[in-house]
RNA sequence: GGAGGGGUGGCCGAGCGGUUGAAGGCGCCGGUCUUGAAAACCGGAAUCCCGCAAGGGAUCGGGGGUUCGAAUCCCUCCCCCUCCGCCA
């Protein structure tokens, strides 16, 4: 959510922010509604604070053993007047917020102006291997080795869901264990384990509602009971953690990990991916979460992305970084640097993660608060997320940059430890 | 699921129709004392909204009601705790 006092003070730069993003037609509605509304609490206040003299003079009079009929009658007939008028301007304000809820995050000036095509990539790392046989996509790797099983899962549940059978499993365990491990013990991050299924506030503190919901699944509760969704991240669970609470500056940064299965629906998406396992509405995500103060938080962005970086890197997959335009970023984020994974059989890069500072916007839903050490009130924190890494993509990444021509993959030496060090994945006897 | 108890400021906790924006404690900030620190003592400080300001308004889990007036009474929803039952 946007600060509605920027909006009131700045609507140019403002309208000029979100010309890329969307909502520029709200601001000029939102700052009628802000204008009618502070006219309407300026009348009602005066009206209050006549009821709150007289009810002073009431009190005094019934303490002297008089009865002022007259003047409560009247005071009656006023606290109906401001009952009537607190009602509009709460809906006013219900509309108010209807709109600002609606509105994305407003850009860091560094970011560039622009669709997808406007993306810049950053740095590269990593030679994409030269292959001596043509390398085949990750689906056909997986099934000719039997751990990867489209057919049964959507026998089970329906398509965009995998099987992963044997080693197929064991690898996507090992590198969730993989990933835990080294931002648990490098990096400073502090594992946490989280509920998967949340409530409708919590959505709307981290920006997937009220505009997203059809990206979301979504319980079924007995009538009069509030349904639950199922994180399509763990950012969300992770972010909302301290929602409501004020931080003290000397505990900044906060830096939580968490493994979570995530679920997403997909919904337009239909065409986009339908082989193999790159989009899923059920997948698994190490996720990277941080509370920091706005001193701090681009430099905490920057050190984020290395710690997704490290992933790629231990397991020597090349990759790239790309600053993403405006128009392609998320709702919440203020910047966002994507990791895209060289995919050989795909011959193309391909997000794995994606790194956002999401600046004071979901802090702001949330009320995450932090006192300055410097005496000062409470200020909102800022809150970054980032993958590190989408595992199901990471294990796709691994089957095509290390399949051999005999159909068998290569497990790379920092995850054999997690693979009871096992070097190679072969052709299953079923 | 059944029966009780409870949600008050950064935290703990009193208040249970008007003098309570709210006692007390802890923590925090400033000062006295001290070589320095601690302790002790003195003083200070809630948040949000409207207003150029003076000032005003709102806020005691959320919403609604009673009343001239509600943290205090009533209704409702949410959440937490204890005991019983059931259960991975």
């Amino acid at each position: 959510m946007l600060d509605l006092k920027t909006i009131r003070e700045h609507p140019q730069d403002v309208e000029r922010a979100l010309e890329s993003r969307g909502g520029v037609e709200s601001i000029q509605r939102l700052l009628v509604l802000d204008a009618d509304r502070r006219r309407r609490v300026t009348a009602v206040e005066a009206l209050k604070a006549e009821r709150n003299k007289a009810t002073e003079e009431i009190a005094q009079a019934k303490r002297r053993g008089e009865n002022p009929t007259d003047e409560m009658a009247r005071m009656r007939k006023l606290g109906d007047e401001i009952k009537e008028e607190d009602q509009k301007i709460a809906e006013v304000e219900r509309a108010m917020e209807t709109v600002l809820l609606h509105l994305p995050n407003l850009p860091h000036p560094s970011v560039p102006v622009g669709g997808p095509d406007d993306n810049q990539e950053v740095r590269r790392w990593g030679t994409p291997r030269s292959f001596s046989f043509e390398p085949k996509p990750h689906w056909e790797v997986g099934e000719r080795l039997g751990i990867l099983d489209f057919e049964r899962a959507a026998k089970l549940a329906k398509s965009r869901f995998v099987v992963l059978w044997g080693a197929g499993a064991r690898l996507e365990r090992a590198l969730t264990q993989f990933m835990l491990d080294l931002h648990t013990r490098e990096h400073g991050y502090r594992e946490v384990w989280v509920p998967h299924l949340v409530n409708a506030e919590t959505m709307a503190n981290t920006g997937q509602l009220p505009k997203f919901e059809e990206q979301l699944f979504k319980t079924l509760e007995p009538e009069g009971e509030r349904a639950f969704y199922l994180i399509p991240t763990a950012e969300v669970p992770l972010t909302c953690l301290h929602g409501g609470e004020i931080l003290k500056e000397h505990e900044l940064p906060k830096r939580y990990v968490a493994f979570t299965p995530c679920y997403r629906r997909e919904a337009g998406a239909a065409g986009q991916d339908t082989r193999g396992m790159i989009r899923q509405h059920q997948f698994d995500k190490v996720e990277l979460v941080k509370l920091a103060t706005p001193r701090t938080s681009y430099d905490e962005l920057e050190s984020m992305v290395k710690n997704a970086e490290e992933v790629l890197k231990r397991l020597e997959l090349p990759y790239r970084i790309v600053l993403l335009a405006t128009g392609d970023m998320g709702f919440a984020a203020a910047k966002t640097y994507d990791l895209e994974v060289w995919l050989p059989g795909q011959g193309k890069h391909r997000e794995i993660s994606s790194c956002s500072n999401c600046e004071a916007f979901q802090a702001r839903r949330a009320g995450i608060r932090y006192r300055p050490a410097a005496p000062g009130k409470a200020e909102f924190v800022h809150t970054l997320n980032g993958s590190g890494l989408a595992v199901g993509r990471t294990l796709i990444a691994i089957l095509e940059n290390f399949q051999e021509a005999d159909g068998s993959v290569t497990i790379p030496p920092a995850l054999r430890p997690y693979m009871d060090g096992i070097d190679r994945i072969l052709p299953a006897s079923v």
